[in-house]
DNA sequence: GTGTTCGCTTGATAAATGTCAATAATTTGA
DNA sequence: TCAAATTATTGACATTTATCAAGCGAACAC
């Protein structure tokens, strides 16, 4: 393993605090590897086998039943993703893929449910996680339980104009068609939707967004800390 | 506080582990209250100051946004709820009512965060909580994204007939406009769902539910494990 | 470069879901 | 027990969202 991964890795909030030792313990018995785009890395219903971590590139969870296919989150280095099933040892209840080139670390849940039982910091920072992870799923299900499609997109567009920097304009980061599925929609109805958010201002040229006035897409939106802040 | 209630609650996983003397100190600060129906315990958006803990009746957390209200879920006895917020000592994420009179437990947060400094098994039991709570609330984010409103409910009763030990017939514990809620759709909706799930064997007459023909239902219904399944 | 693929957009249409209004059924409270 | 209030159902209709089909355009492979 590469010197850069475990200073990053152990820059975690869920890490930094472990005992040096268990740090390196558990280290030890993870790897580095980097994957092509469009690799399927875990697969839901599948034991897990590791907890993963991005070090560089995107990873997108989704999940699907009867043919159908809706993406839940994107991960973006550098972050853990299925810690709650590697705890409980359940098995996964979203599959993962890359989205683009990307590098992961892989640590064996048994490790990690080791590293977990003998130290308390460790297991102590989990809850700190588990407890962000889940509040985000709330939020996200009160999203989308509560808005329409049109004002999902609406303040998507806010959350990630704060994102960028709060500047008139930025770049969409993810592909249309994936946008749409992690909004609830079909593609072509986030097409339809960019299209009605013209008349409050928002001009979306390829990924290039333009908020021209953000008291108008606000107006509309309604943002709310206690939806659209990632951190409340 | 009563004898009973400490039982209760010393029962529940979340407690189990814990030292006696760190038990103690946590129950010393709480205290028992009983409240009749309709009345809202606590409100989005507020300081997380009590850990709840439902010893009787029944609880429904819901979430408001632009004057629209939807249910997320109804904490039965004995179970606690909005952990994460108390541990994170982070503002509520959902308001909660009690259904009918019920009787909680309220632990003070600051209490709570200090048995979970002191007390490792405590701290162990959270994270199986906040990962169980964690899992639940994917399930029903996929629930909602993935499926009708007419295969939700489907799935809905398939889920309720198990937990009522199987048979043909049982009794729907809630409010039909709670239960449209809960599930994502309007009272109306879900009297035609309803009506709509008479040619694959179902008929609900009140509260009364009797499935004719599980196999049908379930060609409709196609529960899966990484859904509907509580405990996987 | 050029052809092909894939993602995006648009229009037409269909299906799902919500709204409003009226009525029926049920529960609640005096 | 009865009146009032709440909840549930139904019909008519509106809105939202999805589906299908076609065409456009950028990215990619050879």
């Amino acid at each position: 393993m590469r010197t850069i991964d475990i200073t990053e890795v152990r820059g975690l909030p869920l890490f930094a605090g472990m005992e040096q030792e268990n740090f390196e313990t558990l280290m030890r018995g993870g790897y580095v590897q980097t994957f092509p785009p469009q690799v399927e890395l875990i697969t839901e219903g599948d034991p897990s086998d590791f907890l993963h971590i991005v070090t560089e590139g995107s990873v997108e969870l989704f999940a699907s039943w009867n043919n159908r296919e809706t993406m839940m989150a994107t991960v973006r280095p550098v972050s853990t993703f299925i810690l709650a099933a590697t705890i409980k040892d359940a098995p996964y209840l979203m599959s993962a893929r890359t989205i683009e080139k990307s590098r992961l670390v892989l640590l064996p849940s048994l490790d990690v449910r080791a590293a977990f039982d003998v130290d308390n910091n460790f297991a102590r920072a989990v809850v700190g996680e588990l407890a962000q992870c889940y509040r985000a799923v709330v939020k996200n299900s009160k999203n989308i339980k509560l808005r329409t499609s049109i004002e999902r997109l609406a303040n998507y567009l806010i959350r990630q104009q704060k994102y960028n920097g709060g500047g008139a304009e930025f770049e969409l980061r993810i592909e249309k068609r994936r946008l749409a599925s992690y909004l609830g929609m079909t593609p072509e109805n986030l097409s339809r939707a960019i299209k009605a958010l013209r008349s409050y201002g928002v001009t979306i040229n390829g990924s290039h967004v333009e908020i021209s006035d953000p008291q108008d897409l606000a107006s509309l939106a309604k943002p709310s800390l206690l939806i659209d802040d990632p951190h409340h």
